[in-house]
RNA sequence: GCGGCAUUGGCGGAAUUGGUAGACGCGCCAGACUUAGGAUCUGGUUCCGAGAGGAGUGAAAGUUCGAGUCUUUUAUGCCGCACCA
């Protein structure tokens, strides 16, 4: 009986919709569980075989849920705004929504292939104005609220204007435009003029996650630093609780920690200078207010505020040309250069302490967007401030015992103080807290929590993205109403910038709303994705993002699955906007994702030819990889990569690579053997040529790429889905080798053809043993996401009981459930087979009985020193005292004793024994 | 610099509470069937050694009757953050 995974596939999948059977009611007695995929952008390139595999394993687990009597919801769709298309789209003409479609298009029919279990009733895209409605909404009461600190929670912003109608006399007499201006300062969705990363090639802004090194993260352009006005999301606001909410998420450490670096708290204390001959104060932050007896100066961010107060009239000068200086650098050469710069300014600064006079200088090592945009340095103990006082010749004031400062700072919070007033004799620690209290108490300072994380810049000058419902009045913004959205994507004439520099939006005709301008940024990619996981929960309703019952059913997220690249964007920003909506009351749970792990990258593994270039080279000549390290061929072969799929095994598909490209045309080869002469191909096996190899990047560049299309029509959906699963654990990186995936299809071949002729007789003890203890397994296996271990247990059972000629219904009825997570196609099959007519999706997982698993003897190992010498049998549940007689008595204990007494004999039941020597 | 993760045969990897290291698969070797094999089946395959035996989980030390697993030091690789005061 032949396996023909064709017939089967695609039998099962016209039936599986035919009958809708992945469809999930929002409704049921069930218990309800929510295993979400990171939804892909997709992109022209298609589907590689990296993508499925997080897919793969929460589609494992989610029909496992399903067996186990959960109403699983698993959805799938597509993030399908973005950067890509739209230049694609300018590079081409193309719309971008054309080529958006196309690729959908393409994804979601190499996903069918694969046999999900996605409920594609429940598909979103982004970029669907029935979608976007909801982002755009999302965005208008993040317009309409404020973060209250006192609460720690956004509410409406009218309760502030009623705050501050009743309370503020000002309020009454300002203007609507000064009232919009000062609402604009709360607002958690709002407009500022800030710093941004503007990136001239894509003509945009990009937000800090999308910047890398200086570089743009897609394309690799450079990015320098402009001030715009921006839409921003007060997403610092949110900075303690999204820390806070990381203790109680079942996410792995890793990823936790890189949420904490990014949030980044440090708990310190904002302290008051004054300025020698001004009234006017100014504020630092630190977090080594014990450090406050060995400040030699003080440093300004470039861009901060207080420049233009403390600057003298003879500094002016050089104070504006440093200035300039700075402006023109980019972000990147500020990375590359690290040279200490800076400037005097004229002014002193008094130490609220010593009373002594501090110079105050300018230097970009400050920023200007962290704590105050200003500091007060300490060389002694701080490496930047050492740097600098090195350089500008300023002195050093060791304030540790015992710290050398003479060659490099000492930044270590411990030893004892010295050189600090009352401080003296203290620890570090005990000093930070000393001074902490000092300055609470004298009304110098207070203490402070600073957050690393900044708020996110939300416009982008681009047209494939979510428009921003907004209008101009009097150059203040106003909200679309609501029942006017979605504000739909108009179509433009061009999608570069207008000739006078405004976004693309602006070639838009009549892009005006109530006879004013709308606004002509359209919403980052990060926009759509921060809550289509709540849009899956009820993606028919036009009334609402979710409802409430629907929300109130599915809760949260039970099972998130992603790569780990999107541990500071997207789950820091759907975090912040769950968070959000939460403090609305529009949704119930506070964390959108309760666990999350991340799959591992699958990379590429390369192959190569080694084109001969020594000495009479013809450039046409390739060297077999096993003969490269021969003198004759040394440095003289110059290493190709070659298509993978023209190579099987590592050996060379003469014919195909000939074919491949112009250039191989008419290329000869140094075989395996030494020879160059190709014989009957039939004859004595070894005229092979052997590729090398490297693990790189999966890219088109190293020809490394594989189809999961092509691996599905050579072997099959279930094979596919079990090999991805094989190649190791699902949450580290491994390269994709095809080699071993004749294994796996191999034991899918062998599993099959134990469904030939099934008969309804009584299971043996051996074969319920088996089926027991791999229901065990796989059971044990999937809890714990560890998938990559069932494919074996699979395996043994499966020569097990084929050991036994196994054919009994009741056992392979049984197994045919158990692989069905893992490859459901196959087992549909089985299931049918053995007689059913329902869907093996609906079938119940089996439980295991443990008493089938227990044998009747145990064997115990004998170590003598911890080293095993023999195994010994003896009966189950035999005493310990008496197992250690069986032992002592045994011929093989004598043998290994030789004549000795041993010193000590360790038997632990059910397990070992160790005889010390 | 800070933080996280990893390191086991020729390769991917297994070993779930400290208890027989190398399961399972690839590859390789031998054999069977065969005109043929990139098909199928059987056996072997950590290293050294003819064997008895010895060594062995990146390195070094420690705890333990017993360590891939726990502790300390250290090396290498990958990932994240990084002038954040």
């Amino acid at each position: 009986m032949d396996y023909n995974f064709n017939d089967i596939e695609q039998k099962w999948q016209a039936e599986w919709e035919k009958a809708d059977i992945y469809k999930v009611p929002n409704k049921s007695d069930k218990p309800h569980y929510y295993v979400l995929d990171m939804f892909p952008y997709p992109s022209g390139a298609g589907l590689h075989v990296g993508h499925p595999l997080g897919y793969i394993a929460s589609d494992i687990y989610s029909r496992y849920k399903r067996l186990k009597g959960f109403n699983v919801l698993h959805p799938m769709g597509f993030d399908s705004y973005g950067l890509p298309a739209e230049q694609y789209a300018i590079q081409t003409g193309q719309h971008p929504e054309k080529t958006t479609f196309e690729n959908i298009d393409r994804y979601i029919s190499q996903l069918k292939k694969i046999g999900f279990c996605y409920d594609w009733n429940r598909e979103v895209r982004t970029c669907d104005p029935a979608f976007y409605k909801w982002t755009q909404w999302a965005f208008v009461q993040m317009f309409n609220s404020y973060f209250d600190p006192k609460t720690q929670k956004a509410q409406p912003i009218s309760q502030l204007i009623a705050e501050w109608e009743t309370n503020d006399p000002k309020w009454a007499t300002m203007t609507e435009k000064e009232q919009q201006e000062r609402l604009m300062n709360y607002r958690i969705a709002y407009l500022a003029d800030t710093k941004v990363n503007w990136c001239p090639q894509l003509g945009t802004v990009l937000a800090n996650d999308e910047v890398s090194e200086g570089l743009s993260v897609r394309g690799g352009y450079p990015v320098e630093q402009r001030v715009m006005r921006q839409w921003c999301l007060r997403v610092s606001a949110y900075a303690g609780r999204l820390l806070e909410g990381l203790e109680r998420l079942d996410w792995t450490e890793s990823l936790k920690e890189t949420q904490r670096n990014w949030i980044g708290r440090s708990e310190g204390a904002e302290m008051q200078f004054a300025i020698k001959g001004q009234d006017e104060p100014f504020t630092i932050f630190t977090t080594r207010a014990d450090t406050i007896f060995g400040v030699t100066f003080m440093v300004l961010a470039p861009e901060s505020e207080y420049v233009t107060r403390v600057v003298t009239d003879e500094h002016k000068a050089e104070v504006e040309e440093y200035l300039a200086w700075v402006k023109h650098r980019t972000e990147r050469e500020r990375i590359a250069d690290r040279r200490v710069t800076g400037v005097f300014t004229g002014s002193y600064a008094i130490n609220p302490l010593t009373q002594g006079e501090i110079p105050i200088y300018i230097s970009d090592y400050v920023l200007a967007g962290y704590g105050t945009g200003a500091i007060m340095a300490v060389p002694a103990h701080d490496s930047r401030d050492y740097a600098f006082a090195k350089h500008f010749n300023l002195p050093i004031i060791p304030l540790i015992e015992g710290a050398d400062v003479s060659e490099e700072s000492f930044d270590a919070k411990e030893g004892k103080m010295i050189n600090s007033g009352f401080l003296d004799g203290m620890e570090v620690k005990e000093a930070i807290q000393a001074m902490k209290e000092y300055i609470t108490n004298t009304g110098i300072g207070r203490v402070k929590v600073n957050y690393r994380l900044r708020d996110a810049i939300f416009s982008r000058q681009r047209y494939w993205g979510e428009p921003f419902p907004i209008y101009y009045k009097d150059e203040m913004p106003y909200t679309v109403d609501e029942k006017d959205l979605p504000l739909t994507l108009p179509e433009v004439s061009d999608f570069k910038p207008t000739s006078d520099g405004r976004p693309p939006l602006g070639n838009a005709k009549n892009w005006t709303y109530k006879g004013y301008p709308l606004e002509l940024c359209t919403m980052p990619g990060f926009a759509g994705s921060s809550a289509y996981y709540l849009r899956y929960m009820d993606n028919h309703n036009d009334e609402a993002l979710v409802g409430k019952a629907a929300n109130a059913y599915w809760r949260q997220v039970d099972l998130y699955l992603g790569g780990s690249e999107h541990a500071t964007g997207h789950l820091i920003y759907s975090r912040f906007w769950n968070k959000f909506l939460y403090d609305l009351g529009y949704i119930c749970e506070d964390e959108p994702f309760k666990k999350l792990i991340n799959q591992g990258m699958i990379q590429g593994r390369s192959n190569f030819v080694y084109r001969y270039i020594g000495e009479g080279a013809t450039g046409n000549l390739y060297i077999s990889y096993n003969l490269i390290d021969n003198p004759e061929y040394k440095d003289k072969v110059q290493p190709i990569h070659v298509n993978v799929n023209l190579v099987n095994n590592d050996v060379l598909d003469i014919t195909a690579f000939r074919n491949w490209m112009p250039e191989f045309k008419n290329a000869q080869f140094v075989f395996a053997d030494g020879t160059t002469i190709e014989d009957n191909p039939y004859l004595a096996g070894p005229k092979q040529y052997i590729c090398g190899w490297a693990v790189e990047k999966m890219s088109k560049s190293m020809f490394n790429v594989v189809n999961p299309d092509d691996v599905i029509a050579k072997f099959g959906a279930d094979t596919l889905r079990l090999y991805e699963m094989f190649l190791g654990p699902l949450e580290m990186s491994k390269p994709w080798d095809t080699n071993g995936i004749d294994g796996v299809h191999r034991f899918l071949k062998r599993l099959w053809n134990m469904y030939e002729n099934i008969v309804d007789e009584q299971p043996t003890k051996e074969e319920l043993r088996s089926l027991h203890k791999l229901i065990k397994k796989i059971t044990w296996d999937i809890e714990n996401f560890s998938f990559n271990t069932s494919i074996p247990a699979f395996m043994i059972a499966q020569n097990e009981l084929s050991a036994l000629k196994c054919n009994k219904r009741a056992i392979l009825e049984q197994f045919a459930v158990l692989i069905a997570p893992y490859a459901p196609h196959l087992a549909e099959e089985m299931w049918h087979r053995c007689g059913n007519a329902s869907f093996v999706v609906d079938a119940a997982w089996p439980e295991c009985d443990e008493s089938y698993l227990v044998e009747d003897t145990q064997k115990y190992p004998v170590q003598f020193n911890g080293k095993v010498r023999f195994t010994l049998e003896c009966p189950k549940d035999t005493p310990k005292e008496e197992v250690e007689k069986l032992v002592m008595a045994s011929e093989e204990t004598a043998k290994y004793l030789n004549g000795g007494q041993p010193k000590r004999v360790i038997v632990v039941p059910g397990r070992i024994v160790n005889i010390v020597v």
